[in-house]
RNA sequence: GUGGCUAUAGCUCAGUCGGUAGAGCGCCUGGUUGUGGUCCAGGAGGUCGCCGGUUCAAGCCCGGUUAGCCACCCCA
C-alpha cells in the first residue's frame, strides 16, 4: 500500500477550517454584491495562447493533457493553438469573457468572481500552486471613469473591514499609479520603465542600497537617477502631501512629464476620497510597483496589519489594454483577493476558530436499537424547523454518545424517553423539552467563526 | 528552475560514542446499577521516507532518490 503523502501547494482544510473559508467566503460575496457585482464563472481553462499573450512568459501554466492523446500528439509541431491550461488568475479568463460576450453585457460591467486558480511555482508559506482567489473588476466599452479607481479598493476594504469581528487583523491598502512612476522615470531621462519598477519592486527585501547598485548594474542608471527613483519610492502617506512631496522631488531633478502630473491628480484624487470614506485604510505608497506589465493606472496591495510578512492578500490595478478585440477595446480595474493565503494565515496564527466542524446542533441519543425509529422521529421534528440534528450511530453507553457528541462539537444531546431531555454538554445542565418546540439559542444553531481568545 | 535545511507512532518530537526504539498528547478497554470531560489501571499502534554502500552490527556514517519546509524567482 502506497504511503499517503500530503501534496505540496495543494491546501486541504479540516471541516473546522472549512467553516472559516466559508465564512469569509460568504461575507466577501455578500459585500460584493450589496455593492452591485454581479457572480460569474468562467471555465477553468483557457486556450494556452490566450493564457500566454502579453508577454506573461514567466507564468508557470499547468497545462492540460489528454492521457489518450499521447500517441498522436508528439509529431503535431505548434502545440500552442489548441492547447489548454488552467487559469491562472480570473482577470484574463475575465477579459477574454468579456470580449466573447461584450455584445450581451451592459457596459459598464460590474463582476465578482470566486474559483480556484493554479500556479506551477514553488510552494511556500502562504503561496499555493492551488488557491482561490476572489476577484471583482469593472469594465467600461471604450472608456471607464477615474472614479471606479477609487471605489473598487474601497469597496474590497469594506469586504475585508468587515471579517473585522471574527478576528481578522485589519487590512492596509496601499495605493500607488503607474503614471506617476513612468512619467517621474521618463522625466529622469529613463526608458526602461519595467526594468526600474521591477527593481523597486525588491526595496522591502534587499533594501535601498542593494537596489541601487542593481539599478545602476541591470537598468544602467546614473548614480543620480537611481538615487532619485529611491527618493520617489521612499514617499509614502495618506494624506494630500504625498503629492507636494512628489511634485517637489520631480521639481528638484528637472522630471517633471504631463504623464506624471495626470498620474499626481489621480493620485490625490484617490488618497482624498479614501480619506474621507475609509479613514487611516488605504495609504499611497509609491515603491508599489506590482509585476504585471498590463497595469496602466492605479495599482494596489493590501496587507494584514501585523503580518506584513505574508504579503500581499489582495492587489489589482487599472488595466487599458487586455480586453481588446482590435476595434474594441475595454478598460476595466480590478482587484483580487487571495483567499487561500488569507485562510492560512488566520488558521495557522490561530487568529480565529470555529465554534464546531460539524454542522450539527443536536445529537439524538438512542436508548437501544428497537426504539432507534422514536430518535429518528425527534430528529425529524428538530430539522423541519431548521435545526440541524443527527442521529447516534449506535445505541453505545450513553456516555459514549455524549462523547460522540463532544469530539464533534456537537453542543446539545437529546434523550428520548417517556419524558423528552435535551442537555447542553458544556454545561451539564438538562432538562426536559418538547421535539416540536425546543430549539437551541441562536448562537448555538449553526458553527460559527469567532476571535481566539 | 536554483540554493539551504529536514524526514523516527495518528500528532509534536527525543534517541548519547554505531549495539535491531522512547516520551507527551491522541486513540481503545476497564474502574458494577447504559450520562462524557478529571483521575487511576491496562492496551493497541513504528519495514526509523525509499534504494544501495561501509561495518560483526546502521535510526545514527556515506552515496543516490523521493517528499516536505525555507529562501531566490514570481506572485494571491
Amino acid at each position: 500500500m502506497a504511503r499517503i503523502t500530503p501534496l505540496s501547494g495543494f491546501p486541504e482544510w479540516l471541516p473546522d477550517g472549512r467553516v472559516v473559508e466559508q465564512h469569509v467566503l460568504d461575507v466577501l460575496r455578500r459585500t460584493f454584491e450589496l455593492h452591485g457585482f454581479a457572480g460569474i464563472e468562467t471555465r477553468a481553462v483557457e486556450p494556452l495562447d490566450q493564457l500566454l499573450r502579453k508577454g506573461e512568459t514567466s507564468k508557470e501554466v499547468y497545462v492540460l493533457h489528454r492521457l489518450q492523446a499521447e500517441d498522436e500528439e508528439d509529431a503535431t509541431a505548434p502545440r500552442s493553438e489548441k492547447q489548454l491550461g488552467l487559469h491562472f488568475d480570473l482577470t484574463v479568463p475575465f477579459a477574454r469573457y468579456v470580449l466573447e460576450n461584450a455584445g450581451r453585457l451592459a457596459f459598464p460591467f460590474k463582476r465578482y468572481q470566486i474559483q480556484k486558480v493554479w500556479r506551477g511555482e514553488r510552494p511556500q508559506d502562504g503561496r499555493f500552486r492551488e488557491f482561490t482567489q476572489a476577484d471583482i473588476d469593472v469594465v467600461g466599452a471604450g472608456e471607464l471613469p477615474y472614479h471606479y479607481e477609487v471605489e473598487l479598493p474601497l469597496v474590497m476594504a469594506e469586504a475585508l473591514g468587515a471579517l473585522r469581528d471574527v478576528g481578522v487583523p485589519a487590512v492596509r491598502v496601499l495605493v500607488n499609479n503607474r503614471k506617476v512612476a513612468e512619467g517621474f522615470y521618463r522625466g529622469l531621462g529613463i526608458e526602461d520603465v519595467e526594468g526600474v519598477l521591477r527593481q523597486i519592486d525588491k526595496l522591502d527585501k534587499i533594501g535601498a542600497e542593494q537596489v541601487a547598485a542593481l539599478l545602476v548594474s541591470e537598468q544602467g542608471a546614473t548614480a543620480q537617477q537611481a538615487g532619485a527613483c529611491l527618493d520617489l519610492a521612499a514617499i509614502s502617506g495618506s494624506d494630500a502631501t504625498v503629492v507636494s512631496r512628489v511634485r517637489a522631488l520631480a521639481d528638484e531633478h528637472g522630471a517633471g512629464t504631463e504623464l506624471l502630473d495626470e498620474g499626481l491628480g489621480e493620485l490625490a484624487a484617490l488618497i482624498e476620497a479614501a480619506a474621507a470614506r475609509a479613514p487611516g485604510v488605504v495609504v499611497a505608497d509609491l515603491k508599489i510597483a506590482r509585476g504585471l506589465d498590463y497595469y496602466t493606472g492605479s495599482v494596489y496591495e493590501t496587507v494584514l496589519v501585523g503580518h506584513e510578512d505574508l504579503g500581499s492578500i489582495c492587489s489589482g490595478g487599472r488595466y487599458d489594454t487586455l480586453a481588446s478585440d482590435g476595434k474594441n477595446t475595454y478598460p476595466g480595474v480590478g482587484l483580487s483577493v487571495g483567499v487561500s493565503r488569507l485562510v492560512s494565515r488566520l488558521l495557522s496564527a490561530g487568529l480565529l476558530a470555529a465554534t464546531r466542524g460539524v454542522p450539527t446542533s443536536v445529537l439524538v441519543a438512542v436508548s437501544d436499537e428497537e426504539s432507534r425509529a422514536t430518535s429518528d422521529a425527534v430528529a425529524a421534528a428538530l430539522r423541519a424547523r431548521g435545526i440541524p440534528a443527527d442521529v447516534a450511530p449506535t445505541a453505545a453507553k450513553f456516555g459514549k454518545q455524549i462523547k460522540f457528541a463532544d469530539r464533534r462539537g456537537i453542543p446539545f444531546v437529546w434523550f428520548p424517553g417517556e419524558e423528552h431531555q435535551v442537555k447542553d454538554i458544556r454545561t451539564g445542565d438538562q432538562v426536559a423539552a418538547d421535539p416540536a418546540v425546543w430549539a437551541p439559542p441562536a448562537e448555538d444553531l449553526h458553527p460559527r467563526v469567532v476571535p481566539a481568545v
